[in-house]
DNA sequence: GTTTAGTTGACTAAATTATTCGGGTATACA
DNA sequence: TGTATACCCGAATAATTTAGTCAACTAAAC
């Protein structure tokens, strides 16, 4: 399990599409517009996850992606792994001779670990992270009247279009 | 919070010198070659994780580095903080411009997302994989018995030194 | 049959990771 | 006082990963 920028563009590539896939595929290309995500990049990122089963293609005019499950049914966890190389977890793991103790106690200690955070992102599903969000923005939709530029970042009221 | 093999060296090497530093300074030719970690990244390493406070060094003969605090008061996550690079986490973070909707939203999404990772990974102590580890390996004694050769890579007995 | 949009592969640039090198400085010890 | 040990530091480098680009191709709608 390795968590990197690469991981977080599919994530949140994929809560696009979980949004505006409501009534039918989304392209790249408005992902690309919208998230700001150079849409050959995007392209790269839904073979993989196309291939790992985590959404549907629809080639031609009016086509694009759809999550191949419900938001509810799809977790963060398989997403990252989806886009991530298999990643050789530990060194010895295999191919590589196991040199001495130590680098054993490694292979177990982060297998371990691993197994950890993946089952705990494996909670995480894409329909929780979009509510999350959708409570954010009702919340600051609440409190718009607050003098504003005090942050310049903020979740602007239109957000849940 | 990203997880890369880089943070996996630093807790590797930490664990390493938890466990080996019982009685004085542990040197990092030591672990160099325990943990086969090249000499100069593990410089390179503990100078993060002691300007973070979370190791102190001993200088000339005799010398090396202990552990700031107890292994059960070290967690995971403080560790991986330490030598990973302050992450931009989100790119409209003060700095950059928020251009759109969306923009926003992959910022509060993942600021929260990494919240709870960190939190997750400040519950699991150096005391915690290392007690979790020793488990492993007693359990790997008892069993010594099972024909040899089936599993390359094992915990050996000999590993809580 | 033309346009849309996915599919694929190769290629490049930038960033990060991992390593190497060459010097320093502090300290124990003889 | 000298010398060996081992931390300390920065620059240079190679390898890998990330991110982006380009070009050609295929399937389907209209």
């Amino acid at each position: 399990m390795r968590l990197t920028t690469k991981g977080r563009f599919a994530v949140t590539a994929m809560i696009d599409v979980a949004l505006h896939g409501t009534d039918g595929p989304v392209t790249l290309a408005a992902v690309s517009e919208r998230q700001r995500i150079s849409l050959s990049y995007l392209e790269q990122l839904f073979g993989k996850l196309r291939r790992s089963g985590l959404v549907d293609s629809v080639r031609g005019p009016g086509g694009g992606y759809l999550l191949a499950r419900t938001a509810a049914e799809l977790s963060v966890a398989e997403i990252i792994v989806a886009v991530d190389e298999p990643i050789d977890a530990t060194q010895c793991g295999g191919r590589e001779n196991c040199l001495d103790d130590r680098r054993c106690m490694t292979h177990d200690l982060w297998a371990g670990l691993n197994n950890h955070i993946f089952s705990f992102l494996s909670g995480v599903s894409l329909a929780h992270l979009v509510a999350q969000q959708q409570a954010v923005a009702a919340k600051a939709m609440e409190t718009r009247k607050a003098p504003a530029g005090t942050k310049p970042c903020k979740v602007p009221v239109t957000a849940a279009a």
